[in-house]
DNA sequence: ACGATGATGAAC
DNA sequence: TTCATCATCGTA
């Protein structure tokens, strides 16, 4: 069981991504704590991914995505579901990790929910002094398990980026 | 199929 | 300052 740090989110994202299923999201709320394996996640690769927020360039908002790797990206979507990401690959270069899915909750917007994540998390590194940090805890993923598909919600991006298989989902058997 | 609901970025 | 847009979900 090994927290994962800078290490392995200061690579390349869709690789990151793909290897993300299987880890464990902790959560502690309280003193309480709760570990979910990761199943569905998506990528997100810098400002030439339209999908990408940082396609619109450097604001505020993205800020944190031109940071350093390992650090929560976590924004409000439609008002009301906060939307849960991992910021990968060196400082300066925009792309993270977004976490669809957790066994049990599929759904970035109900996992949010559940593990009483929101805007509080934004910028905080993954780490257990952020009460919210992921863990290898030792389980290996057959390639064969791993489903590659078009990200969900999209469309918008244009035909090139909304058809790249970054989706990554854990089949269940 | 659609409405809830609010931050964001871009236009005016 | 106003407006369209949205990495969603629950109810129908």
């Amino acid at each position: 069981m090994k927290i994962l740090g800078q290490k392995f989110f200061n690579r390349p994202v869709v690789k990151v991504s793909e290897e993300l299923l299987g880890k464990y999201l902790v959560r502690k709320i309280g003193n309480r704590e709760v570990a979910y394996k990761i199943t569905e996640v998506e990528a997100y690769d810098g400002e030439k991914d339209l999908a990408s927020h940082s396609s619109k360039g450097r604001t505020p908002r993205t800020e944190v995505l031109y940071g350093e790797a390992g650090y929560f990206y976590v924004y409000l979507c439609y008002g009301m579901y906060w939307m849960l990401n991992i910021v990968t690959e060196k400082k300066d270069y925009p792309s993270a990790i977004l976490i669809r899915g957790i066994d049990g909750f599929d759904g970035p917007g109900k996992l949010t929910r559940k593990l009483k994540i929101d805007r509080k998390l934004n910028g905080k590194s993954a780490e257990p002094a952020s009460k919210l940090w992921v863990e290898d805890r030792g389980e290996k993923i057959d390639s064969k398990q791993v489903k590659k598909t078009p990200r969900i919600g999209v469309a918008y991006a244009g035909p090139i980026w909304s058809k790249k298989k970054y989706r990554f989902v854990l089949s269940k058997f």
